[in-house]
DNA sequence: CGTTTAACCATTCTAGATAATCCCCTTGAT
DNA sequence: ATCAAGGGGATTATCTAGAATGGTTAAACG
């Protein structure tokens, strides 16, 4: 009878231990660059060094972390090229699903996020709750295109690259909360509607370039932040 | 001293014990459905379950596997319509890679394989050597537009999802050598060259509709053996 | 000062313990 | 008599723990 004293015996399984891993990446206690010591992760979490050693291994083929023989894993050191060639590739995909999606996506839903967006973009860009309703409408637009591609495969494939490109996001910037910029999240707004639009008229080609468009200024926009800001 | 008896001890690595899985798989040793037994697989490879383990729990990162919380791993058994759904991203990400290769492609490279193209079509398409050169041509042409990408992470998401394509296709033939169609492989080397063409053109709209077009018509070829012959 | 070697540290493997799932058989009720 | 529900045994995944391998560093010796 080994531990009464811990509760979470087997409640921290590989899936959870993954997303712990993965927090603290994406709220910086992990920066680029950091040799992640099985032995240090095991005390962390309180479970054993296999079990970690496996969820390094899942990172490891999310491409989250490299994997060196023999030298364990280092969490990804991610230069702005390889975050412009996640960016192509996303948009490739995203395209492809808006182009499926355009005549079978639910208009009614397109409709309520319509005026959703409209609504947001009467108010003034300011305070948390804008920050909070415009992340949950672009939530909301991407997944429903993504779901509605009838594609399931092509979903889980933009929600991996979704997860990639936030976590190199949020790496690259060395988690930087500047990031909530008003004037760029009205912007993205803007090309939100343009999208709902293009897909209410049933114009698989202009929801495509709207698509585009919108995954283009982001990166745009964020490559220029870090070109201003903090340099690497 | 537990062991002098084994000489190859660390000599099998995780790389090398997912691709002898694999190549399990690629072999028709382990068909689609088979529950992956951990200790089968150790006493078959010679090393422990732990290994095997990790070695499974990347093959389920590749989506070659499915693993079932408490249940270990099954080989996926692949539906018709995921065959599909993959290859409709990899025709978004072959034809992204076509775009961006166009201008920068090394043409020497392209002239070459043109060439070669245009002797292999004047043959009749017959015999294991026809086969084998059809099949290095057309790895060569792809591998050459992907590193030509000039995006190291889209080229290696092609990579994925061919071996997936591969991999996905043999479980469903259940491995059936009879694929090695001349008249399709003939077909092939039309489509390769149009692409070749295209890309020698500079015409990079051209080009990327030329591999839409190959990497559906290969889809359809497939779709069409598989319901003739065996339908499942 | 360069080379070699020894010791340390982290990864990786082996092995055994633990817990969960499944299957079959029994048991009780309708 | 039949079927549903529950329990026990076997099987297997998952975890813990510790041994061995390999890489790295630093000290000692030439």
């Amino acid at each position: 009878m080994p531990s009464a004293s811990l509760k979470c015996d087997h409640g921290l399984r590989r899936q959870t231990l993954v997303e712990s891993i993965l927090a603290d990446v994406f709220q910086g206690r992990l920066r680029a660059g950091t040799h992640l010591v099985t032995r240090e992760l095991s005390e962390r979490f309180g479970v054993s060094h296999t079990p970690i050693r496996e969820a390094l291994i899942t990172l490891a083929g999310m491409g989250m972390v490299d994997l060196l023989p023999n030298r364990g894993a280092v969490v990804r050191r991610v230069s702005a090229r390889e975050i412009r060639e996640v960016c192509q590739v996303r948009r490739a995909l995203e395209c492809e699903a808006t182009r499926a999606a355009c005549g079978q996506i639910d208009l009614a839903e397109l409709n309520d996020l319509a005026d959703e967006l409209r609504r947001l973009m009467t108010r003034a860009p300011t305070g948390a709750k804008f920050i909070a309703r415009a992340r949950a409408i672009d939530s909301r637009l991407h997944d429903l295109i993504a779901d509605s591609s009838g594609n399931g495969f092509l979903a889980k494939e933009i929600g991996r690259l979704k997860t990639l490109f936030r976590a190199f996001r949020d790496v690259a910037w060395e988690h930087d909360q500047a990031r909530n910029d008003f004037h760029r999240l009205a912007e993205e707004s803007g090309e939100h509607l343009a999208i709902v639009q293009a897909l209410l008229d049933n114009d698989a080609r202009a929801a495509s370039k709207a698509m585009a468009r919108h995954i283009r200024s982001g990166y745009k926009y964020w490559s220029r932040a870090m070109n201003n800001g903090k340099a690497q």
